[in-house]
DNA sequence: CCGTAAGTTACAATCGATTGCGAAACTGTT
DNA sequence: AACAGTTTCGCAATCGATTGTAACTTACGG
């Protein structure tokens, strides 16, 4: 099929192409007759203008660049919702890079931000080897940058997080309120700050009781939290409440308890920081900290949009944290 | 900062801009010595070519386009996965649009499939509402179209499906095998094919085995789903085995069967169709018709690779499914 | 000393849309 | 009829990379 032009609408009409893009754009300099007899070709043709023409003149490309691991887990899948849903709004398009948790990926992820020009970029770090001065030549080429969820320290950057200490203290204050004294508490691998951060949040309300003992453990999978939970359950010494970071470890811990047959939460509560689906599929439903992607999305949106907008500070901003019931505890 | 261009690093070594463009393809023409410093300058200042530039000329973008409802689901996510590895390995690149089952905005993405000249596009449809004229249109255009999972009717579209009908058959197949004689099966939603071809791979089983008596329905919602198993709780007409044909009607099932303390598999057997996440979230966990996403997605590649090639004929492609053995019946 | 060939590099057009500026064409006034 | 003023439209340059072709330089043989 022919690829219909400004020139081949020019040429059929017998007008120039300058015409041609005025008529479409409506400007004032063009006659209604001319235009209505562009627009009705240009409809009939099912014209679309090559948007790399467009983009070449013009500068702002209003494309934003999201890197990220994978896009596949609700989390990273909620939080993209949330920015599609804007982008649409505000006309911008999304270019979306997995790295697979690989920074080799990454880098070259970002080294294709760069070559499109794009006007903004979402990112969160693949792994603790991700090259920050990949992301530096970002910033340096102008690119508005805007780190969720897995940030790097420093505050040169702009973030947007989950307020992970404040959450993880809400999920303590409720095992205290509910009276467990001894507490198992399961994060995820410990050189990440996150980790640290929740852990740290988990240790300040359980300071104020001494009478409640906690006991931490680092898993990177559902497996090791799974086998954490087993543990204890031969040496006898089973927790009255698990804390679970994540999804992942929720679904070790689960498996375990369930596995085992232990009462929940008679027995056992069972608390976690979740997005919410997992937390849902089981029966009883678990009580969670919500840490909901969606609302860092659009919070990171919002802050792109200042970014864009020539706002050239740095800082960091926080998404609540909320209580979400379940039966577990 | 400055961009740099083909120009400016022909002015600031005094020479011309096709002769540095030459220089960087390292073509024959162009002497050692002059390749040399213009490569040197050009790594220095990070010279990134613009992208927009490059598909002004060359209509071969090289961007493929993935039109589906959302992919934050683990099918979609696993299927964009096996996309994205093949895509970086040949050197495309992905433009995921999410319709979220909205058609008008599907219609829009589809637009903007054009708009941006991609290569090809994946696609998935996001309702029954679905606009046929919308992807005929981007047949049109000389793009090449592979429809995956919900694919529409007809024969002159290239599509990849699962072996809906085998698959369904396979799960029935172990159902009657363990001796199951109420069997109650939920599908998706009535109109879709694919709720279809899975219940006739049922029926066909059934048909055979004349002893056991197969009740139907339809669900849109995990909540659906549940109401049913509940009212057959209600009733006292506890089906021996529930047969699920997706994640969202298994979630409903569980749920409903969990609450109601109902013994799997011992009471009442379960047995899904999934890409594998969720039926090894439960306890026990639930044996499954393996629906590999990433699979799917391998195979829609290598299709549209033969498309990209100039095969213009259209086809239907079938995954093979596998069982995997948990614990529900 | 000039012509030829080989080896280098520059010019200019191209892709498609946009836009400042200038040039027609037309209206109306004296 | 002449001129000012207005409406309408076209020319040409621009964005950045690519590439066919022309042009230039150098070396060497006759």
């Amino acid at each position: 099929m022919e690829i219909i032009t400004l020139r081949s609408i020019a040429e059929k009409l017998g007008i120039s192409v300058s015409t041609v893009s005025r008529a479409l754009k409506n400007h004032p300099d063009i006659s209604v007759l001319t235009k209505n007899r562009v627009n009705e070709l240009a409809t009939f043709l099912e014209y679309e203008p090559n948007i790399y023409a467009i983009n070449l003149r013009s500068k702002n490309h209003r494309v934003l660049g999201l890197v990220v691991s994978n896009v596949s887990g609700y989390f990273y899948g909620s939080f993209l919702s949330a920015i599609e849903e804007e982008c649409r709004k505000e006309d911008y398009r999304l270019m979306i890079l997995q790295s697979g948790s690989d920074a080799t990926v990454e880098s070259k992820n970002l080294s294709i931000c760069r070559q499109n020009r794009i006007s903004g970029l979402f990112a969160c770090l693949a792994s603790y080897k991700s090259s920050m001065p990949d992301f530096d030549r970002v910033i340096a080429a102008n690119i508005p940058l805007v780190f969720f969820d897995k940030v790097p320290d420093g505050s040169h950057y702009n973030k947007v997080c989950m307020q992970d200490e404040e959450a993880s203290a809400k999920a303590g204050n409720l095992i205290i309120q509910s009276g467990r004294k001894n507490i198992l508490a399961i994060f995820g691998e410990e050189y990440l700050s996150i980790s640290k951060n929740r852990s740290k949040g988990l240790d300040a309300v359980i300071f104020n009781h001494p009478h409640a003992a906690l006991k931490k453990a680092f898993c990177s999978t559902a497996e090791e939290a799974q086998r954490v939970i087993q543990k204890c359950i031969k040496e006898k010494k089973i927790p009255d409440a698990v804390y679970c970071m994540s999804d992942e470890i929720l679904q070790g811990v689960m498996k375990a308890l369930q596995n085992a047959a232990i009462a929940i939460p008679a027995t056992t509560a069972v608390i976690a920081l979740s997005d919410g689906y997992l937390p849902k599929v089981y029966t009883p439903e678990v009580t969670y900290i919500e840490t909901s992607g969606y609302k860092l999305g659009k919070l990171a949106f919002i802050r792109m949009m200042e970014c864009i907008a020539g706002d050239i500070n740095t800082n960091t901003l926080f998404v609540k944290s909320v209580l979400v019931k379940g039966k577990t505890i």
